[in-house]
DNA sequence: TAGATGACAGATTTCAAATATTGTCAGCCG
DNA sequence: CGGCTGACAATATTTGAAATCTGTCATCTA
């Protein structure tokens, strides 16, 4: 049935494929075996349980995420309250952009996301850290006013909730976002540098 | 069997405490004509439909919140900083304590601010105007730099949308709110006062 | 005669039986 | 042998028939 043998990685993206085909709660373990021409027990053999496979999936999915951005990110030559301000709109751009191309497979995301919330909180916890790295680095410089950088980094982005938390998916559609997030953007770039 | 005559605020009333018993998915027209002891018949006389009296309910929930808003940030001879931050405290509060008081009840008034969005979108319209009228005060004394305050305000009650959106309810539990909500503010006023 | 009632049609919800899925494992196949 | 299969028990989901609810209105009653 199958040439190369089956790994981690190709069941992954056939649950990825199935979940955008069926959506979360019709994707049975089932309709992966069938995507991928084996009987369901092959599947279970890499993977504990349906859960743990779902895992594997949102773990790859922000993986990806986290890498576009940290991607569009390595700009040189950028004084830091720019840097956090391209690295703040870009994080945006990135959600903003995959919400409205597929809202569905979004929706789908989010599902995944809620149910295996020590994983989505990983991955905040790495989008603080960049954050947290700039904020250092603006303080370094004289460009934003002494203070602890992991606390305002966090405070920074509680700020900006309402443009990342999946939970406001519906609002970003909206023509406004982009001068909603703008405005708070600089709300939020004055307050650092001026305490 | 009744008393008095049948009004529209006896009829929310009753509205409320079937909501309260039964939640938002099981409280039926009849229950609320049942509670009351007359036949769901009458209740079509106040009200033209399920969703009519859901809106008044909510309608008059909301007003209620405002109303306890305004009274708790009557306090004169506060400077217009100390007077937002104040403002937007107690609105964390007000919104804390009732979602930790009664979950249940206040998932249901979630599920009917959602069902009756214009109801709630006015809401956050009279409260925008609150946070407006401190920040042009502000400017006008030269405690905030000048700017739109209309705009401004906006800024300001996206920046808190973690702290008051009851999409976020689930993480007003934590004990690190308020310190979380008070790095926000800090950040928040810091920026209104130099821009 | 103003306000309340309850029978009624159509829409929605409920509940139990039928079907499908999850996860295990003894045995098969290359 | 290492990896795959498919029968199986336990659990979860779907289905559709029965029950309930929404909204209307002719009729009643105080």
């Amino acid at each position: 049935m199958r040439a190369e043998p089956l790994d981690a990685a190709t069941i992954v993206s056939a649950t990825e494929d199935v979940l955008r085909r069926h959506g979360p709660g019709k994707a049975t373990v089932l309709d992966v075996a069938r995507a991928l021409g084996v009987s369901h027990g092959s599947v279970y053999r890499h993977f504990a349980s349906k859960q743990a496979l779902r895992e594997a999936v949102i773990r790859r999915w922000l993986d990806g995420v986290r890498g576009d951005l940290v991607a569009a990110t390595r700009e040189p030559g950028l004084a830091p309250p720019d840097r956090l301000r391209r690295l703040l709109t870009t994080m945006f751009a990135v959600k903003w952009r995959k919400a409205r191309e597929d809202p569905e497979l979004f929706a789908t995301f989010r599902v995944l996301a809620a149910e295996h919330s020590a994983v989505s909180a990983a991955h905040v916890a790495a989008l603080l850290d960049l954050i947290r790295a700039i904020v250092a680095d603006g303080m370094a410089g004289g460009d934003f006013a002494p203070g602890d950088p992991a606390l305002l980094a966090r405070d920074v982005f509680h700020a900006v909730t309402r443009f990342v938390d999946p939970s406001h998916a519906a609002e970003w559609s909206s023509p406004a976002i982009e001068a909603e997030s703008d405005g708070v953007l600089s709300l939020v770039l004055d307050g650092l540098r001026a305490r």
